[in-house]
Order: C-alpha cells, then structure tokens, then sequence
DNA sequence: CCAATAAGTAAAACAAACTTTACATTTTGT
DNA sequence: ACAAAATGTAAAGTTTGTTTTACTTATTGG
C-alpha cells in the first residue's frame, strides 16, 4: 500500500511534528507512514483524510502486493 | 468508528465466511469487525471498499471517542 | 557560517490486530 | 421438527502497529 501524505503535508505547509500533533500520534509514527514502512490502522487514515479534507481512498492505495 | 460492513454484506448477499475467503482474513476477522471489536488496518478497509465499490469512508465513520 | 529546526533512523517495550481452535447459539431450508 | 449452515463468542498465540527514547543527518533562516 502507498500513500501521498509527504505531499499532502507539504500541501497543508505542516512539519511531522505539527501532523502528528493533529491527530494524537507520535512523530516517529508519520515519520514511518511516510517511508511506507508499515500500514496504519483505519482510525489513523479517517483522521488524516479528515485533516487533509480528502477521502482515504484519495490518500492510500492498494498495491499489487496488498 | 462504526462500520456498516454487515450491511454490505448483506447486499452483496455473502456469508460472514465468503467475505473473509474474499479478503483473505479468518472469519473471526469479519465477526469482530462486525461487532466493532476492533479497527482494521488501512489494507483491510481498502480491500473490503473495493470489493463493495464504495469509498472506505463510506464504509467507515470517525466518532467522538475516536 | 552558525544555530535552530526538521527529518531520518533504530531499538526496546507495549498495545492492538489477526489467526487458530473450539464450542455454543441462532437461523434457514426442507 | 430436524439437519445443516451461519453466526456469536472466547482464549491463547503470533504478528504488526505505535510509543518512547535517543542519536544522527539534512535543511532552513539569520
């Protein structure tokens, strides 16, 4: 799965201290989401989705491998 | 989050057990995400959207305590 | 250039998702 | 009513998300 919340951050003119303040998780956490190095649960994406004014689907995306 | 999960099942007309041999989950999986037990992970709720052809936040809902 | 801020990374610990097995209860079809 | 299928539930175990702490490497602004 792939996401696009580096550009949506950068959209948002955010730091990963400023997103992870947001929505209540630690800055390692999206540090770690960005590099897609693990899958989120779906309360984390509704809560970024939310922030970002996007639907999940808009941020994360099936892959082949999924 | 609440889910409407058995809803779509209940449109697409499948058991408890086909949805999990869809998705590739036990169906203790699709029994608890059913009785709000537990969030699923991004994945999941993007396989489970796709296979309804809904968005996953048609299918998943923030609420307060989230 | 220097200092401050932001980002990358890693390991240990903890919390939560998910599986497996197993059994009980409810629903459905005949 | 009976049998079969579907659903509910629970406990133990494994895997994976998430936090905490800490240190290093970029990036930015003055």
């Amino acid at each position: 799965m792939k996401n696009n919340i580096k550009v949506q951050r950068a959209i948002h003119n955010l730091t990963q201290q400023d997103l992870a303040d947001r929505i209540s998780v630690s800055r390692q956490t999206i540090n770690a989401l960005e590099a897609g190095k693990y899958v989120p649960s779906t309360v984390l994406a509704l809560k970024l989705a939310k922030l970002f004014d996007k639907t999940v689907n808009e941020i994360f995306e099936l892959e082949a491998e999924d």
